[in-house]
Formats: structure tokens, sequence, C-alpha cells
DNA sequence: GATGAATGAGCCTTCATTCAT
DNA sequence: AATGAATGAAGGCTCATTCAT
């Protein structure tokens, strides 16, 4: 099926394919579908402009690639989680997974703000296909039981929009904040205390979760940090 | 007077130079600098392209400017609420204000967010002379009284950070927003919202602020909605 | 008459007509009809682009203003040449004149080089116009005593050529000769030993010209830097 | 070998490379750098106006390819007779290999001149490069032996001139002595006519060249123009 | 008599894309 | 599997020109 599927052009060769997935993630995430040229994806992936079309139809078809191979894998965590326990462990294992694969992906973040702030035609797809799993979670989380007195249900969508922020939108602005702060969140420790912080915010708001004792063995090293 | 301060370059007309400041935030604000045709503002500004060149000598001054008239004001918001002081009362105002002004100019969060995932030239620019004040309060804030006890000092900019995710983030990704939940974050009530809950945050992280009775006119409506 | 046939257009001033004048002529002498810019003639005559349409009706209206204006006096000259007598003191007179004319409108020869070059639409006009009676003065006095033995009649218009050369040519190659020669061509000696040259070989070529004592007291001074 | 030395840029073909440079230098020669437009070269030379951008980055370097590829042969020239014995034979061979060059690349004169007369950025590249080595030979001979009683040592730049306005000079100002004579200097007669003209002027000037017996066999037909 | 404001056409250049090899 | 060579369309920007004031 995959075969039949990807040998629509004649000849591939993966660690091609690779090299202008990657070079087009890169390009993509800082300017955008329209904003980027082709010839600088080609020449970051050291391939021929016209080598490119062997692989993509089209500069728009690269960038559905794109986006595919970088969020999707995001769906996997969340059905993992789905289909367990949800308890502080869990989460906090989510939680860190989320993060780490933000930290692989480091352009992830940003093609989907681009998209969401360019209102571009592969939002609504992104929406329903990749953030719905994500947010049911938490919707379900939330209602689950209510956490603070002062956060009614009408509050749900923006406490669930809360940890997209705190995740997606720490990438975003990680340069913006890097000029502010001086140091760069997207290093280890900038990232560690992102986590910290998000898990602080999930007890708060979800304290039936932490009931049994806390664990969460990544995530040791970041709590050490508080005080 | 006017005159001196006008004739920098050609012929202007006030009301032309603001038909084309409108339309190039709008489109600046969905595609970026590198992404907006020239053209595309023009017939938005209903002028002629070449008009435009009367105003301003290049795509990218026009892109200054618009950045300059969007972000500026806020800049004031800030001076304001530093000079006076600082109770949950001024805070709630400043709150207000500030989402007021987002939501007057809509696309100004999303060209910030384009500036801070593209890298753009103006980046540091914005940092050091707009956000630099906004940051500074904050920080000064949590410095006069520790909140929560698993929040120490290191944590301060990620603090600081989740307040510009808070407002700015809540307008860049609200397009994604709508998606998923299937109401407007820009509607009056999607706002309320956001504000009630970035109030109900800066409670907890900064008790001192709320030793006061609490009051605040304009945020009694996104009150109401609290359990 | 040249009143009516002048106020086509409604209203002119004199002075800003022979400021844009001025102006044009330095500019389609350096970069031609086609390379000139009218903002650039606009500028250097202080006036407004606009203004300028006032005066003519198009760039190339103004342009044939220009050739008309520097190239007409020459026409005067070879007149008054024509109807004395021709002896080397006349001669003289003539070639001081004509380089005297030359130099003060320095940008004469290379309007006329130029649109030799571009062939452009006035030549023709030009040739039949304003060349035909220097030509036909220089090919007369050849036929009244052939000079050198080794030059035939169908020698006659490479000779009359020669002193267009020397006088035209030496304006237009002025800027290549000063880089070569490291002294400008245009300076009071440098004109001062071209018409020495010119008539040195007036001298070699029309020897009956020189029966009677030589006199001449303008270009005296050129004939002193002889040996 | 060659693919080392080619690969400086994109893809290139010999023969449309070709193609793009003879339109160029026909262009050029007639309107300048600036009056040209870069449509009209590819029009001319039957390619997209795209395809002119794979072979040169600009308009201007276009331009100094042209340039480079007219006058450098020039040089040549001027080498060989260097280094050889200088007779009225060597020196006939010469004047006849520099006009053939000039009327093999017609529009190697005008662009000379448009760039004398429009005092362009290439001008004293020009002058530095290619005219020096034959100035500097004319020069040379003049010290010699001086020629004429009335000329002395100051004289030698505009007698060296007078050479350049001959060979040069008759090829720009050819279409108007067209027009003035009925005749087009550039036919074989009229290079012909002007060859002897110039070494008939040499053999006055440098006499010393001519106390061999006169030879040269390229030149024997336009000495039987002669009286 | 002069100019501020505007514009359509056109300029140089770059883009995404194609196709033979 | 990859690329050299080419191109139509479009991009940002400038041009000559107009017209109401």
């Amino acid at each position: 099926m995959a075969d039949a599927k990807e040998k629509t052009k004649a000849s591939r060769s993966e660690v091609t394919e690779r090299r202008i997935l990657d070079a087009a993630e890169v390009a993509f995430a800082r300017r955008g579908l329209e904003g980027t040229r082709v010839r600088e994806i080609a020449e970051a992936a050291e391939v021929n402009g016209s080598t490119l079309y062997n692989y993509y139809p089209s500069k728009s078809a690269l960038y559905a690639a794109v986006l595919d191979r970088g969020v999707s894998p995001l769906t996997k965590l969340l059905e993992e989680y789905a289909s367990g326990p949800h308890d502080m462990e869990t989460t906090t294992k989510l939680v860190d997974s989320i993060m780490a694969h933000l930290n692989e992906c480091p352009h992830l973040s940003r093609l989907i703000y681009l998209e969401s702030i360019a209102e571009g035609e592969y939002l609504s797809h992104m929406a329903e296909k990749w953030f719905r799993p994500l947010t049911d979670q938490i919707l379900g989380q939330l209602r689950t039981g209510l956490s603070t007195e002062d956060l009614n249900e009408g509050m749900f969508p923006v406490i669930a929009a809360l940890f997209m922020h705190l995740s997606f939108g720490h990438y975003s602005l990680a340069p913006l904040l890097k000029e502010l702060f001086g140091h760069d969140p997207l290093s280890e420790s900038g990232v560690a205390k992102q986590k910290q912080l998000i898990l602080s915010l999930v007890r708060q708001m979800f304290p039936h979760l932490a009931s049994g004792p806390r664990s969460g063995a990544d995530s040791s090293e970041a709590e050490d940090t508080s005080a």
C-alpha cells in the first residue's frame, strides 16, 4: 500500500528524501509556505533544484509532507496516553514525551503557529486530525474533577488552550524570550523549567491526578530546581 | 508645524497613508514580511501599487512602520502602570487595557509571533524597546513576594513568559483554537474568559497584590462567569 | 510669430525655462535620451517634476529643444564665415569661435555624438540643417587648392571628418583622455593645444589660405606654446 | 578543465552565451548601459529574459563582459607591436590590424565613446588596462624623433589623441558622416580611405619611421587611391 | 506659475516549474 | 537518481505623465 502510494514519481532515494524534508522543515518553519523559496530548500538539502521535483510535485506538496511528518507522531503519544491509566505519573510522562518530541523537532511548533496565524488551508485538517485527541484528553480530565473553585465548566477550553500555549507556544516564542531574558528557552535547563511550570499548573488544576505518590523519573531533574 | 514633519518624503495624504497602513497590517499579520505581496496590500488599500512608494520607500520600511504603529501603544500602557501603585485593582485594569488594545489591533499579536518565529531583524528591537518594560514589571512583581512554595527564583522568566503566552499567544493561536472548540476565542466572551484565567493565575502567583478588597469595574463581567 | 509658437502651453517663466534647459542639457549629454530620468532633470533644475510638463509636453520634446538650443548657434558662425573672405586670419577666428562655443556648451559635442552613436531620429535633421554648412565650407576650401600631393579628391570627406573629430571628438573623448594623460583636455591649456593642432593641420592641408601674413589675436596665446 | 572554469555560476551553454553577448554588444553600443532594456537584448538573442540571468547576474555584469570581450583583443595587438621592430611596415600592419578589429567589432568604438561620454564606472579601468599601452606606444614614437618644427613636447598628448579620434572616432561618428557625405564610412572603401589618412599623417608626424623603403601588403590597396 | 498626489506601463530581477539527458 | 538549461509568470520598484488645485 505504502509503496504504491509513494512511488507515484519514478525514482527515489530515501536518504535524499530525508535531506529534502529536513531542509524544508527548517525553511518552512521560519518563513512559512509563501515566504520560503524552493531554491533555499534545495541548497540546504544540497540537491539540485530540479531533483526536488522528482520527490514532490510542488512546493505546497512538500509543505504538506513536512507538516505530516512532524505532527503525526504527536497523535501516537496521545493515543498511548489515552489507552492507559491517568495519574500524575503517566501525565508527567506524557508531558515529558511531548516536550521531548518538540525538542527533537524544534520547528514543529513554529509550523503549527504559522499555519494558525496564516489561517492556512491545512489548519482545519491539523486541528481535526492531530489536536482533537489532545484537547479531548484535557477536557476529559477537567470534567473528572473540578480543580479550583473559581473555574467553572465554561473555562475548560481556555484551560486546555493554556497547556497548548505552554508547550507549543514556548517553542514559537523562544527567539523573543531569548532576547528578553538572555537565556535560551530551548536549552536543556530552559525546557526543564517549562516542564516544571506545566506540571505545577497541572497539579493545581487537576488535583485528583495527584492522589497517589508523585513519581516520574524523567522529570525528577526538573523538580529538583524547585524551592 | 505639520508640514515640516510630513515633508520627509514626497507627496502624502493622511487618509491614504492610513489606508495603506491598515491594509499592510492585515496582510503582514497573515503572511509576514516575505510572504506578503506588495500588490495585495495596494489592492486592499485601494491604491495603485506605485502610490504606496510615495509613502514608504520599500516594503520593509512599510513593515517597520506597521510594527511601530501597532506595538508602541503597548509601551504607554506599561509606563502608566509602572508609575502608579500596584494592587489587584490596577493590575486588573492593566490586563483589561492590554487585552482591549490587542482586541482593537487584532493583528498585532500575530505580527509579533511572526517576527519571533522568523527571527526577523526587528525582533531584538521589539524586545528591547517594547517588551522589556512589560517583563521588567512582571519580574519586579515576582521579586516582591514569592507566590507558591514550589516556584523559586529561577522560574521567574517562565512565569513572565506565561503571561505573554496567555495574552499574545491567545490571539495568535485563536484560529486553531476556534477550529478545535468551535467557539471564537476573539469573541467578547472568549476574551472575557481569557482575562479571567489570567487574573486567576495572577492572584495565585502574586498573592501580595490581592491584600486589599478586590475591585475592577471593567472586568466584573468576566468575573461573573466564575463559579 | 515666435510668441504664438511658444505660448502653446499656458504659463511660462523664462528663468525657469532656462533652468530646465540647462539641467536637461547636462543630463542628456551624459546618458542620452533614453538613459536620462526626468526626475533627475527636475531635481537638477530645482523644480517640481510636474512643472517641467508646463514647459514641454514630453521628455523627447525637451530633448529636441536642448539639441536645438545647442546646435543652432554653430550655424550662425558658419554663415558669417561663409559670407566673408577666406584667409588664415578668418579661418583662425572661425576655429577660435567654434572651440569657444563648444567650451561654453561643454555638453554639445556629447549630445551630437550620442545622437550619432544611437542613430537617433534627430540625426538626419542635425546633419542636414546644422552640419551641412560646415562640411560644405571645408569641401569648398579643399577644392580651391589641393594641399598635399598624396591626397586626391576622393579623400575630401575623410579630411572634412578629420576636423570634426578634432573639434567635437575632442570634447566627447575628453573624459577618457583625461584618465589617460592626467590632464584635463577641457582646461584652458588643453583647448589651446587642440586649437594649435587644428590650425597646424589646416595650414598643411589648405596652403593657399596662408599666402598672406598670419594674424589672429584670439589665438596668439595658443601659438606661443609652439616650438 | 573547462568544467572548472565554467562552473562559476549556474547552467551555461556556450552557444547561448555567445548569442547573448552578441546581442548585448549591439544594444549597449547604441544606447549605453542605462539606455538599454534587458528585454531588448533577450529578444535579439532569442532567449527568454530569465535565461539571461543564468549567465550573468545583472545587466551591468553583462555590460562589463561585453566591454571585456571587445576591448581586450586590442591589447594583444599592441603588445605584439611593442615587442617587435618599429618601422613603417610594422606600423602600417598595426593600423591595418586595429582597423580590421574595429571593423569586425563595429560596436566597439561606440561602446568606448559611450563610456567616455557618460563618464561611466568602467572608464578608468578601460583607460588603464586597455588604452595605456596604445598611448604609451604613440608617445614613445613621438619622443624618438620630433616631426614638425611647430610641434613641441607639450603637444604629444593631443597628437596621440588625434590617432584615437581617427580610429575610434571614425566608427562612432560614422552614422553622422554617412548622412553628411552620402557614403558609408564603414564600407570597404571608406575604411581604406581612413587608413590612408591615418598613414599619411603618421608619415608626416613620425618621419623617422619612413627611413627604409615603404612596404605593407595589406595596405597596398588603400595606397592605390592616393594621387 | 507651480506643485502635491496619483497612476499605468514598464523595468530589472527572481520564482517555481519543466524536460531532455 | 540527478541535473543542466530554459522559461512564463510574477515580484518589488521606478518611470513618465496627468490633473486638480
